[in-house]
DNA sequence: GACTGCTCTTGACCAAGATCAACTCGAGAA
DNA sequence: TTCTCGAGTTGATCTTGGTCAAGAGCAGTC
């Protein structure tokens, strides 16, 4: 009933070279593998290194540890490296929302800036290390290299515009298309990483899917069967096979109109980069 | 059947000494009536001098004029003085979707900076004075002025912040919820400008009330009348007059369960400031 | 291996809110 | 004043997706 993808996956992003590796010798923004994708992409030879010395590494979080809890103090942004986490709000008495999902590359804490603490925790879905960057020291830095403090701007403005996106979707698209533009989306992120578009493994639980699209367990269930059997994608646990991006993208915006080239699945816009 | 509100109400902000004057003689940051609340909110004399010399003045705009088009170059942020707008994106094949409402001292085109151009169209509610700030200046000015660096990452923070709740109330809240929401919302932001809490005219039609919130003109007509013979707010056409501001927090954040104190409706994080 | 919790799936039913349709109201124009 | 048109209201019906309940699958542990 259940079709196992055989084509070679790759498993949720880790740095090639092992962890160790990563965290004692390659632990500099010079040899890192996501430095074209990261903060200081803009950066140069003599900023970077600069940039470099305020970075702090952490030994790695395991699955379900917390990074950030909710109304911690604010003190720093943190950089993914490898493995992935989401960001979870608990508000007023109401239940828990899943507002993020971080991806290696992704800057986690921006939207504490303003306040004295985290607006939400930070829980790694997977073994998971990131860069720790002071916003302090940041912020000084970013005083003095003007590329830094642009960069800081431009991510800080295409965060709000995926969160746009994101109200979008909640409040137009149904359950299918909330669905359809998960992957498509998730997507587009692993093939800017580099990792395959079509094959990839999950590190989320259907639960956290189903409360970041605003959908009961139970509709995400049925709705990945309902793909399925469109073979749109092939599912088995949490693995996951793309079979026809294309109609996905299709699906992801409208209705299932046939108006063929409106889809841009590789679109550069495509949600958190 | 409707109950028209008899206290002295407060209309949509504008300027009290008047538009003519605001745009010639008063149209400096040093004496705008706005200026705790704007941007340059963290300057001293001297360098809110040097903000103040790059800023535009624009002509008011009259209701329904466009601001920015959606896709237009991106060159400037706009400052809100007086009046109110909305933003709505249009994306894929889809309908319109309200992004946001904007009201004086307001930050406008936070979410264009990383692009080249505007992610939305922005469009006058009501005849609406702004500040035009043009970026590249601004982003040199920010290396200069620490404080206005700071408050820049500030507010686009705090943006990002609003965008999780109302991510929030999308896929969590009822139709009432929202309502109640919007209302406990619209009423802080008053409050925080120096007007009236509790008696506003809303400058937007039930169409963009519903399109922002995710629901359909049907039922935001319905839950008013429902708010109202409930006697938690006196709503005749736009006019609107707060009449149980806490029931209606509480009723904002949850179920209409009895759990006093729960609700601080004064709250300082309490959406877009 | 069997046990214990989970995550996930599947089915039956229900309700919130969308949609469709008709009607009212109110502001501006002639 | 009356006309017109868009905004808002109200009612009847339908649909999507939530909720409840039960069972299947799977991973970690003893």
């Amino acid at each position: 009933m259940m079709f196992q993808g055989e084509r070679g996956r790759m498993s949720m992003p880790d740095i090639p070279t092992g962890n160790l590796r990563a965290l004692f010798n390659e632990a500099r923004c010079q040899t890192c593998s996501l430095s074209s994708l990261c903060l200081p992409l803009a950066l140069e030879f003599p900023d970077m290194d600069e940039f470099n010395a305020i970075i702090r590494r952490r030994t790695p979080l395991k699955k379900g540890e917390t990074l950030l809890l909710q109304d911690s103090p604010f003190t720093s942004l943190y950089a993914v490296r490898s493995g992935s986490l989401k960001q979870v709000t608990t508000e007023g008495s109401g239940e828990d929302q899943l507002t993020n999902f971080y991806l290696p590359s992704e800057l986690v804490g921006l939207d504490g800036i303003d306040e004295v603490r985290y607006p939400g925790s930070v829980i790694a879905l997977e073994t998971t290390t990131v860069c720790e960057i002071p916003f302090d020291r940041l912020d000084a830095l970013s005083q003095e290299i003007p590329e830094l403090r642009s960069q800081l701007f431009r991510t800080m403005s295409k965060e709000m515009r995926d969160d746009r996106r994101m109200m979008r979707l909640l409040s137009r698209k149904t359950a299918d298309q909330r669905l359809a533009s998960f992957f498509v989306s998730l997507s587009g992120r692993f093939r800017r990483r580099g990792y395959s578009p079509y094959s990839f493994r999950l590190s989320m639980s259907r639960a956290d899917i189903g409360n970041y699209l605003g959908l009961a367990v139970e509709t995400v269930s049925r709705i990945l069967n309902r793909f399925q059997q469109q073979t749109l994608v092939a599912v088995s646990g949490r693995e996951v096979n793309i079979l026809d991006l294309d109609t996905l993208c299709r699906v992801a915006d409208e209705k299932v109109v046939d108006s063929p080239g409106v889809c841009q699945p590789i679109s550069a816009g495509q949600s958190r980069c």
